[in-house]
DNA sequence: GTTTGACTAACGAACGTTCGTTCGTCTAAA
DNA sequence: TTTAGACGAACGAACGTTCGTTAGTCAAAC
């Protein structure tokens, strides 16, 4: 027997492998062992149960802003996010990557708000960039838009080849990352 | 009146942006004034469509290689892939997108085939890398697995901010993502 | 201690629509 | 006179969704 969030769970796997698009009501139905129609005993479409799945890659990000410390300096700052971005991508990867490559299947409004959050982490990390420059953790010619539009990049892309059996463990890496962004 | 070329090029279009299985036949017709029936005049189907879409973009990144002069140190070769990758991106965004996002709806073999231009195009960043480290144009603690895909990661999601217009140049760009990833 | 009624999870059939594709025909240019 | 490009109708399959129904669970009412 399955829960919603048995269906919620299911749903974010085949949309991060599949894509929204390319999954069928029907082929989620089979992942769940169940008729399609015995879905909609749980949920009450299929494009809610994708804002479902973007909903909680939303607050994972917005959950690990929270979690640095106010008090430090920008760098030690930066590198908390920077550790908390890594810990999200690599602990709900279907969620991020649905959250981030599916979002576009959502209706006008939604996906602006989903843009909207997105502005609003970069600008965190453009923020904690723009105190380590002025506190004189990171060196002054650091260009804060810049240098945000590249962590990200570079975090967003690490589902797609990090291991964690592999060659680096969580803490490497985001030493390496810091070390590649802000020297 | 419209040509195959013209067909492939909508094709590309709407692929990047819509997503090959958020475009429908009927959606391509339109966007060229014609009728879906129509399209099977130029095209024998939707898959062979993506295929050579998604074609395009490995030759093009092939070609983009290739242009790297070969007597140059590690470096400056290294220089040329960043420089040849940006050009790519930015003046061929519709197939650069669907060959980066759109391959999974590719069948199995011609999947298989992309990963591995992806795996060679990244083994030429490392090869370059590894020579600079040699001939002593790159610090000598560079790594060139992590540094090659740092790159890419960066490179390939350029198309998502940059403009033309912005506060970059082109030429800037190179220098920033250079100076990042190898100082 | 039994019965009732609400609730959940799942079923199978069917809905109207859209999908990719095929076919035979027509038209205008070569 | 041939031919390439576009047309309109049609195909079977798949799509998301709705429907009425059933079996099982559990607490409250009798």
């Amino acid at each position: 027997m399955n829960t919603r969030e048995d269906v919620v769970a299911a749903a974010g796997r085949m949309f991060a492998r599949y894509g929204y698009q390319g999954t069928s009501m029907r082929d989620l139905g089979r992942e769940l062992g169940l008729l399609v129609s015995s879905l909609y005993s749980h949920i009450g479409s299929k494009q809610d149960l994708l804002l479902e799945v973007v909903a909680r890659g939303e607050e994972l990000f917005g959950a690990s802003v929270k979690r640095v410390p106010a008090g430090a300096n920008g760098r030690e700052r930066l590198r908390g996010l920077v550790a908390g971005h890594i810990d999200v991508v690599l602990d709900h990867r279907d969620e991020v990557r649905t959250f981030l490559n599916e979002a576009r299947s959502l209706d006008e409004n939604h996906r602006a708000r989903v843009v909207e959050a997105r502005n609003r982490y970069e600008e965190s990390f453009r923020e904690a960039i723009r105190a380590g420059v002025e506190d004189g953790s990171l060196r002054p010619e650091t260009d804060a838009a810049l240098t945000a539009i590249f962590l990200l990049s570079v975090l967003n892309a690490l589902d797609r080849w990090f291991s964690e059996s592999g060659r680096l463990s969580r803490r490497e890496l985001a030493d390496a990352v810091m070390s590649f962004a802000v020297r």
